[in-house]
DNA sequence: TTCAATACCTTGTATCACAAAGTACAAAAA
DNA sequence: TTTTTGTACTTTGTGATACAAGGTATTGAA
């Protein structure tokens, strides 16, 4: 643990990141690099190791499925996309989350 | 696990009771249970088998202290304080949790 | 056919929150 | 006095999550 600001930021993005992923598949599909983008895009680092073992779990969830599409430059990618059952849970999501932002809000007066 | 959005928001909440508990420590001392009661006003349900063992986390990590009180009814209890260096770290935490809405927020868009 | 690039996956570790217990103390009740 | 009740503090075991550091597989170019 050397540096302990990026652990205050590791821990606290704990939980969230289903969260983001869900939001990022909301509006488009995806494979495994555009997602660790587009969490780039919003300061969200993530690593590969962090992010697979996440979409399989959201897959086993019923919350995502994918299908596999070739591509021009190297292997086939696996695309995800959120089924309903991912949308009904990135409802639950918001709400929690806006819960959350609440409550800081309310620990700060 | 047998609520799911419990979980979510258990999962959540991660690494986010630290400053919560800051947060409240920072306008008043307090002992366990009014930190509860506070965290409780905010929505941010916390049991003591959680609430203890952070608390002697950040004992150790230096970022709060304590003192023993006398109680008019039942056994002493610790109340607890922030340090300074306990400020610094609330800085840094009030910075990296800016940091995280607006990364929701990003995603959001 | 070897190599580099890309993509996907696995294993071991640390941290955190919770549930469910237990210990200690003080004052009221028996 | 002894027991009970209420309050406060603590510990142990479990499950979930993110990360570091590896590995496997496919493709196309050298």
């Amino acid at each position: 643990m050397e540096n302990i600001s990026e652990n205050i930021r590791t821990q606290m993005r704990k939980g969230l990141l289903e969260y983001c992923i869900l939001r990022i598949l909301s509006n488009e599909e995806a494979y495994a690099s555009s997602i660790i983008e587009a969490l780039k895009g919003a300061k969200m680092i993530v690593v590969e190791g962090t992010l697979y073992p996440l979409l399989i779990r959201l897959k086993n969830q019923q919350l995502l499925s994918y299908r596999w599409e070739e591509s021009t430059q190297g292997p086939p990618r696996k695309y995800y996309m959120i089924t309903d059952k991912g949308r009904e849970q990135l409802a639950e999501m918001d709400a929690a989350w806006n819960e959350l932002v609440e409550s800081i809000n309310h620990l700060k007066k």
